[in-house]
RNA sequence: GCUGAAGUAGCUUAGUGGUAGAGCAGCUGAUUCGUAAUCAGCAGGUCGAGGGUUCAACUCCCUCCUUCAGCUCCA
C-alpha cells in the first residue's frame, strides 16, 4: 500500500496509507479533534472531512473557531434548512443559500407566505433532522446529468444556475444528505448531526438573482452554532445592539427627530444634537484650517443647466426632487444633490495660475436626493443631509501628494473618534461603459494614482470592480454599526471627467493652459450619517468633549439651590455645557435620571459641599469619585475637553 | 419602488365585535431628603387616515399613509 506524507501547521508530519480520510486522520490525532473539526484545508484548498487524501500534503483542520470553518458549518446549516422545508413543503423551489458573515439565507419559492410562525415550525423540523444525523454525501457529475436531475425535481432556479456553469473550467457536484439533495459546490460538514443550536431569525423577499425584474423569491435568514452558550451569547448581543440602535438613542437623548409633518427622511436637529453635530463641524474646520483648506458657502438650490453641464442629470434623473419651475417655464432649479458644480462655478469666477493650486474649497454643504422609501433609515440613509464637501483643485503633477494628504486627514479623523476598525475600498471602474464617463485613459491613470497613494499611505485596502462613481475612481471608508451593517462613511474621489466638461483651467508655467484635476473628498461622508454611526459606536455615552452636556448640577435639596446655582454658574462661564437640576425630587431619583441621559459628569452638593465650597464627582457608570474643589474640577475637566480624550466602550 | 410585518397618550405597552387600561415622562401638592425610581392627586387617546360590513368596529374587510426587516438602489 501507498504511503503519503501529511504535514500538520506545527510543521510536524506523519505518514499514512494513500486514499485515508481527513476524518481517520483527525481521530489519529485526539479523538477531540475529530469531534470538533468541520473541514479540512488540504494544500489551501477547504474539502470534505470524508475526502479522502491521495497525495502529500499540508493538512489544517477547520473548526467553528476558524472563520472558514464556521462558514461551513453554516453553509450545511443552510442546505438542512432546505431540506426541513423540503419536508413541510413538498412544492418548494430553491434559489441559492449561501453562508453570510454571520449565519446564512437560504431564497425559496413557495406558494404561501411564509410567517414567523413557519419559522419556528422549519426550526423544529430542522431539530429533528439533525437527530438523523445524516451524511453529507458529494457526488460529481455532469452537467448534462446535474440539469437532467434538477429538471425532474422541479427545481428550475438550479437549472438556471447550472445551464450558465462552464463545465469546463469548475466542477459540478450535488451533496446528499437523508433523502434531500442540493446543487453545492461544498463543502460540507461531514453530518447533520454537528448541527446543534439553529436560530431562524428572519424572512424578507429578494429578488432572483438580485434583479428586480425577476421573481421575489422569500429569504429565510438563520444562524447555528455548535454550543448553546454560542447562541445566547450571539442572541443577547442582537439585544445589546438594539439598546444601541440611533434611532433610540436619538430620541431618548433628545439629539435628532424626524417629523412625517416635515417628510419622510428629513431629520431635524435638536438642540442637544446640534451642539453634538456642531462640534463635530468644529473639529473638522480646525483640522482643514490647518491643512489649507478654505471654507465657503454656496446655495441651496442651483440651475438645472449646472447639472446638466456636469452631467449629473441623465445619471440621477430618477433619484433627485423634481425641478423646481419658474413661471415662464423656461428655467429650472434644482435643489442640489450635490456641491461640485458650486464649487467648480467658485473656481471659474476668476483666471486661475499653477501657483494658485491646489486650492481646496471646503462646505458643509446640505444636498438632496430622492432615495426610496423603501431606503430610508433614521440618519443613515436621509433625503437631506450634510456633506462634509471639499473639492480641491490640483496639477498632475501634484495630485498624488494631495490624495496622501486627504487619506491622512480621513485617518486622524477616524482615530480621533475611536474607530479602531475600518476598512477601505478602492472603487474602481468595471466593463460596462455606459456607466462612466470621460477617457478610459484617464481612467486608468486615475486608479493607479489611487492605488499609489493607498500603497503609499498604508491602507489596507481591497479592490471593488464596478463601484466607481460615473466620473471617477474612489475610495471608502466604512464601518460597521451596531447591528453589524456596513457604512460608508468617508471617500477620496478622483475626477478627470468634471474639470473637463466644465473647462476649468489654470494658466501654467508655460504661459499655456492647462486643466486641474478635481479630488472630491468628505472624511464624515454626512454629518447625519457620521453621527447615526457614532451614537452607535459609544452607545450614546459621548465622550466629554462630544456630551451635549458634559455636567449635570444636582443640589440634595432645595436648601441647596443657592450654592448648586452659584456651581452651575461657574460652570458655564468656562464654557462648559452644565445643567442645573433644581427639580423638587431625591437625589437618588436625579442620579438615575441624569445616569441614564449618559451625562459624563454629576455634580453633587448639599450641606458639606456648601460648607467646603467644593463639589462631589459622580462620574457616569463609574459611580462617586469624592469631593473636589471646583476650581480643581473645572480645571480637569477643560483639559480632558481641550485634549478630546477619547474612550471607547 | 418590491416582499413581508407592524402602527393604541411624548415613550413602553394591555386590550379577539359591546363605554379604551396601565407604567414611565408631564403638571399640582406634600416631603427637604447624601450617590440609580418619595408619596398623593390631576391631566393626557377622533386606537395612523379614509371607506365598507354590523344594532354596535381599536377589533372583521378594502384602499391609502407611515415605520420596521430585507431586496433593489445609493453622486
Amino acid at each position: 500500500m501507498d504511503k503519503i506524507k501529511i504535514t500538520f501547521p506545527d510543521g510536524s508530519s506523519k505518514e499514512f496509507e494513500k486514499g485515508t480520510s481527513a476524518y481517520k486522520i483527525a481521530e489519529s490525532i485526539s479523538p477531540r479533534l475529530a469531534e470538533e473539526a468541520l473541514a479540512v484545508e488540504m494544500n489551501g484548498i477547504i474539502k470534505d472531512l470524508h475526502a479522502p487524501l491521495s497525495a502529500n500534503a499540508i493538512v489544517k483542520f477547520l473548526t467553528f473557531d476558524d472563520e472558514h470553518g464556521k462558514e461551513v458549518y453554516w453553509h450545511s446549516t443552510s442546505h438542512l434548512m432546505a431540506h426541513a422545508i423540503q419536508e413541510i413543503y413538498p412544492e418548494a423551489k430553491f434559489g441559492v443559500g449561501p453562508a453570510i458573515e454571520t449565519g446564512f439565507y437560504y431564497d425559496v419559492d413557495i406558494n404561501s407566505n411564509l410567517t414567523e410562525d413557519d419559522l419556528k415550525k422549519i426550526e423544529g423540523k430542522m431539530s429533528e433532522l439533525t437527530k438523523e444525523n445524516n451524511s453529507f454525501v458529494r457526488q460529481d457529475l455532469s452537467k448534462s446529468e446535474a440539469i437532467k436531475f434538477f429538471e425532474k425535481k422541479g427545481d428550475n432556479y438550479k437549472v438556471e444556475i447550472l445551464s450558465e456553469i462552464d463545465e469546463n473550467s469548475e466542477d459540478i457536484s450535488i451533496y446528499k444528505e437523508g433523502n434531500f439533495t442540493d446543487l453545492c459546490r461544498g463543502p460540507h460538514l461531514p453530518s447533520t448531526g454537528k448541527i446543534k443550536y439553529i436560530k431562524l431569525l428572519s424572512i424578507s423577499g429578494s429578488y432572483w438573482r438580485g434583479d428586480e425584474h425577476n421573481k421575489q423569491l422569500q429569504r429565510i435568514y438563520g444562524v447555528s452554532f455548535p454550543k448553546k452558550k454560542m447562541l445566547d451569547e450571539y442572541l443577547q448581543r442582537l439585544e445589546e445592539a438594539k439598546k444601541r440602535d440611533h434611532r433610540k438613542l436619538g430620541r431618548d437623548l433628545e439629539l435628532f427627530f424626524i417629523s412625517q409633518s416635515i417628510g419622510s427622511g428629513l431629520p431635524v436637529w435638536l438642540p442637544r444634537g446640534t451642539i453634538l453635530r456642531e462640534t463635530l463641524e468644529n473639529y473638522l474646520r480646525e483640522e482643514q484650517r490647518k491643512r489649507g483648506y478654505e471654507p465657503v458657502i454656496t446655495p441651496h438650490i442651483g440651475n438645472i443647466n449646472l447639472y446638466k453641464t456636469s452631467g449629473h442629470y441623465p445619471y440621477y434623473k430618477d433619484s433627485q426632487f423634481p425641478p423646481i419651475k419658474l413661471d415662464d417655464g423656461k428655467e429650472e432649479y434644482l435643489l442640489k444633490p450635490m456641491n461640485c458644480p458650486h464649487h467648480f462655478q467658485i473656481y471659474l469666477s476668476k483666471p486661475r495660475s499653477y501657483r494658485d493650486l491646489p486650492i481646496r474649497y471646503a462646505e458643509f454643504g446640505t444636498v438632496y436626493r430622492y432615495e426610496q422609501s423603501g431606503e430610508l433609515n433614521g440618519l443613515t440613509r436621509v433625503r437631506s443631509f450634510a456633506v462634509d464637501d471639499s473639492h480641491m483643485f490640483v496639477r498632475q503633477d501634484q495630485l498624488k501628494d494631495e490624495v496622501c494628504n486627504v487619506i491622512e486627514l480621513i485617518q486622524v479623523v477616524f482615530s480621533q473618534m475611536g474607530f479602531k476598525e475600518f476598512t477601505t475600498q478602492l472603487s474602481f471602474r468595471d466593463d460596462n461603459v455606459d456607466k462612466y464617463g470621460g477617457d478610459v485613459a484617464l481612467w486608468e491613470k486615475a486608479q493607479q494614482e489611487i492605488k499609489e497613494a493607498a500603497d503609499k499611505m498604508n491602507l489596507t485596502y481591497y479592490v471593488a470592480e464596478g463601484e466607481a462613481a460615473f466620473y471617477g475612481p474612489k475610495i471608502d471608508f466604512m464601518v460597521k454599526d451596531a447591528l453589524g451593517r456596513k457604512w460608508q462613511l468617508g471617500t477620496v474621489q478622483i475626477d478627470y471627467v468634471m474639470p473637463e466638461r466644465f473647462n476649468l483651467e489654470y494658466t501654467g508655467s508655460d504661459g499655456q493652459k492647462h486643466r486641474p484635476v478635481v479630488i472630491h473628498r468628505a472624511p464624515f461622508g454626512s454629518l447625519e450619517r457620521f453621527i447615526g454611526v457614532l451614537i452607535e459606536h459609544y452607545a450614546g455615552e459621548f465622550p466629554l468633549w462630544l456630551a451635549p452636556v458634559q455636567a449635570a448640577v444636582i443640589p440634595i435639596s432645595q436648601n441647596y439651590i443657592d450654592y448648586g446655582k452659584s456651581v452651575y454658574e461657574s460652570l458655564k462661564r468656562r464654557n462648559i455645557r452644565a445643567e442645573f437640576d433644581e427639580r423638587n425630587e431625591k437625589i437618588g431619583y436625579k442620579i438615575r435620571d441624569w445616569e441614564n441621559h449618559k451625562v459624563p459628569y454629576m455634580l453633587i452638593v448639599g450641606e458639606k459641599e456648601q460648607a467646603a465650597q467644593n463639589v462631589s464627582v459622580r462620574q457616569h457608570k463609574k459611580g462617586d469619585l469624592g469631593s473636589l474643589s471646583l476650581s480643581d474640577f473645572i480645571d480637569n475637566i477643560e483639559t480632558e475637553i481641550k485634549n478630546k480624550i477619547t474612550t471607547t466602550n
